[in-house]
DNA sequence: TTGACGTTCTAACGGTCGTTAGGTAGGTTC
DNA sequence: GAACCTACCTAACGACCGTTAGAACGTCAA
């Protein structure tokens, strides 16, 4: 007795049949590997938080890890993404708005395009070396974006020559990323939280 | 056949029997912890790496949640005795070479001091619920020992008045704390990162 | 009305998990 | 040398894990 609503006949193509109970348990399954970890969570507690059995899971993903890697690549698509909007709508505007766009398009990445490039951030350490291994270009291929914005804003002379550039943009990772541990996009305030962010990697802490 | 050498007369008073083994179930322990997670580490594979039984663990622990306990314990004790430190030895130097003392120290704990802070930084999240509870307090006053420090030195003048302590802190515990991820305490050059980590901090990447 | 198809369920498989009860070998103590 | 303690092992418990084969059910086309 499958519960589904006929939705008023199929969109464009083929769609809206299990097409949205996939996305449904991806969307489930982030969150949980967002708050329990890969291992922490079992197939049987995603199937019951979807509204299914263990076993159904597998007309729609063939392993666990399937599901993983899926939800991981979706991650840091969504990442890049939110850096192709930050680079069209501010690509030519003055460094430090630049800067702050793509801060701002990073954070938007982690809370405000669905659970999946929170989840990636908080899993890709503990994944399976096979799937880890299978998402490594994707992500070397976003850091060398970053890499290169702030080389660039380097040699025209906006950031400084002292400035180790792996170092800051790994502490700028860190300082956004690790804000899913206690950031709540629910109480909103993304654009102050992006603003101050922004300011603390420009200016620094010092008067 | 317990395997356990003389060692030449027990020192002080009831040392050296079971306390070596427990101390080293717990680097091990808090070894795996960092690298596969809780969930992703069973006490087999413990007990194989230590070198004994899975059963035989309880001689020494009384659940794997305590041992778990133990060392998340133990990492925030490690960043206090850190703090200790900084504050003992760099107390009243000027805010700069203050800050970057603690950040130095911070970063020490992390991976000069046994596996246990970089367990804590890593694994607290998906701890379980009871023992995260247990850790609450002793988190809090190490956070707020930082949140002090910054406050003073904002109300003094060296930290701008624009600054919002608590993201600046988060942002910076981001950071150092993610760098467990990538950084190889092997190859050393710990000095040098917590100079770019304080130069990043104290004077942003802005020229 | 029938048959095919899409989606989910039932029921179980072998394996691993944390944990425990009871045994055992060596060291120490009298 | 007998009793005892310490530190570990053996063997198993029930629970849960990811995964699979096959049955059941609703929907839709003919």
């Amino acid at each position: 007795m499958p519960l589904v609503v006929p939705t008023a006949a199929s969109d464009t193509a083929s769609d809206t049949a299990a097409d949205s109970a996939r996305s449904r348990i991806l969307d489930e399954a982030a969150i949980l590997f967002l708050r329990r970890g890969y291992e922490g969570t079992s197939l049987r507690h995603l199937a019951e938080v979807v509204g299914m059995k263990a076993g159904s899971l597998y007309y729609h993903f063939s392993s666990k890890d399937e599901l993983l890697t899926t939800i991981l690549e979706r991650g840091i698509e969504v990442m890049h993404e939110a850096f192709d909007r930050a680079e069209h709508e501010h690509g030519d505007a003055d460094p430090s708005v630049r800067v702050g766009a793509h801060i701002r398009a990073h954070l938007s990445a982690l809370y405000e395009n669905g659970p999946y490039t929170a989840a990636h951030v908080v899993t890709f350490r503990t994944a399976p070396e096979t799937v880890r291994a299978a998402l490594v270009p994707t992500r070397d291929a976003y850091e060398a974006r970053w890499t290169t914005l702030l080389r660039d804003l380097q040699s025209t002379g906006s950031v400084a020559t002292d400035v180790d550039v792996n170092v800051a943009r790994l502490a700028l990772f860190g300082a956004m990323n690790s804000s899913v541990e206690w950031f709540d996009p629910e109480r909103g305030g993304l654009d102050r939280f992006a603003d101050a962010i922004t300011r603390q990697f420009w200016h620094g802490a010092s008067a």
